[in-house]
DNA sequence: ACCGAAACGGAACAGCCTTTCCACTTCCAC
DNA sequence: GTGGAAGTGGAAAGGCTGTTCCGTTTCGGT
């Protein structure tokens, strides 16, 4: 059977082309909406259904807009890459290396912990689609450069790299809740404290100690069946 | 209606008062193995199915004898626990305070890194019964002496407690696959350096860096449902 | 105001785990 | 060897999640 009218899947948030019908168009912004909501505090593993009872739509709704989940990411993260890449060349402006690299890596560690789904696209290959690769493609050089330059400052250990940063930044997001930014703070601190390459003292740590349940938070963390 | 002959569930590898029949008390030793096998290998997620599947029995057989996982994980890891101990102790009979606190560190991470359930057992409060709620109890002030020992040595932070010592080891052991133990120990290399009072120079790290896909592996890690 | 295309919602389906149940087999005390 | 309790395997029931499909509603051009 021939199809006309088949549904057009927008990859941006700006629509394209030939206009969605108006209704269509306000549910396709409540889905973003919603996805990003959802995305932030489940990570990228929730389901359309959830999805779609926050955006108020049922579910076919969602699944005519956006067939498989990397289309609605692609849709909703092109535009927060283009904040990290900016954020990371701030803190290479910054006047000292190794202060600037240590402000990325804390925004880095808050950001990702409030934002679940973000931390995957940015860390994780194969969400998404080419725009969100573009995008992984163009941060990675840009923190080389930051870790570069902070290196060459005698601030940071040479024998480490971009990765080791990013992993560092990573573990660091998955501890605690949305509110222990300082419980997360005081890893971080501890972790830089190690990455440079020497230091007289201990710097100062945030009061907030872990506690047994923050502790075994982290030993439940797994990977998701897939 | 009255039920003589009840199944009995034996809370401990070492089977206790009225004997199971002798095909009963093999199968129960298989599903023991293979729980152990697929435990450390899954985490305590795993199902009964796969436990059943690798002890060649049925699902009902693995029901009966341990009617749920709490059963199966009290007799599984009583005697493991014993070995943390024993670890720990002797980590606290090294000569130098902190080449003790480095090695169990060490061990703790691979330990728990070739283990998921062991390490899932070890941290997080509500596995198992109270056989393994009195083991965890019986670590815990051995490891804060441990930790003790190596502040009043001066070596190792006086602002640290041994659940920052546990956060640590339990993030690190997460890093990577099973044969990744060098990529763990650079990890851990930094994280002791940071967590040191002081040091001159950066620490020696092993040559195996962090690749792409080691960092979104981290980035997947997730809270399963439960 | 009307009509056909577009879009909608959610019930229905399919796959996957977990748990229960019972007809059949194995063991062992006599 | 035999009787009956103990033990077994796996099919079936139940619950959960992800995806499709189609009868009904909404939109917008005429």
């Amino acid at each position: 059977m021939f199809r006309f009218g088949y549904d057009v899947v927008m990859s941006s948030v700006t629509p394209a082309a030939r206009p969605l019908r108006r209704d269509a168009e306000r549910n396709r912004l409540r889905i973003l909406e919603a996805a990003r909501e959802v995305y932030a505090d489940r990570g990228l593993t929730a389901g359309f259904d959830e999805i779609a009872r926050v955006a108020g739509v049922g579910v076919g709704t969602v699944y005519r807009r956006f067939p498989d989940r990397a289309d609605l990411v692609e849709a909703l993260f092109d535009q927060q890459v283009d904040d990290v890449v900016a954020r990371v060349e701030a803190a290479a402006d910054h006047e000292d290396a190794w202060e600037g690299l240590c402000a990325f890596a804390r925004w880095g560690v808050q950001t990702q912990a409030a934002d679940r789904g973000l931390a995957q696209v940015l860390s994780s290959a194969g969400h998404g689609h080419d725009r969100v690769a573009a995008g992984r493609d163009r941060i990675e050089p840009a923190v080389r450069a930051l870790v570069r330059r902070a290196q060459q400052a005698g601030a940071l250990r040479p024998d480490v790299t971009e990765l080791d940063l990013g992993m560092t930044v990573a573990m660091i997001s998955r501890i605690g809740g949305v509110a222990d930014q300082d419980l997360r703070e005081r890893f971080l601190t501890l972790a830089l404290d190690g990455l440079a390459v020497r230091r007289d003292g201990p710097s100062a740590l945030p009061a907030r100690r872990p506690s047994q349940h923050d502790l075994g938070c982290v030993a439940e963390l797994a990977r998701p069946a897939r």
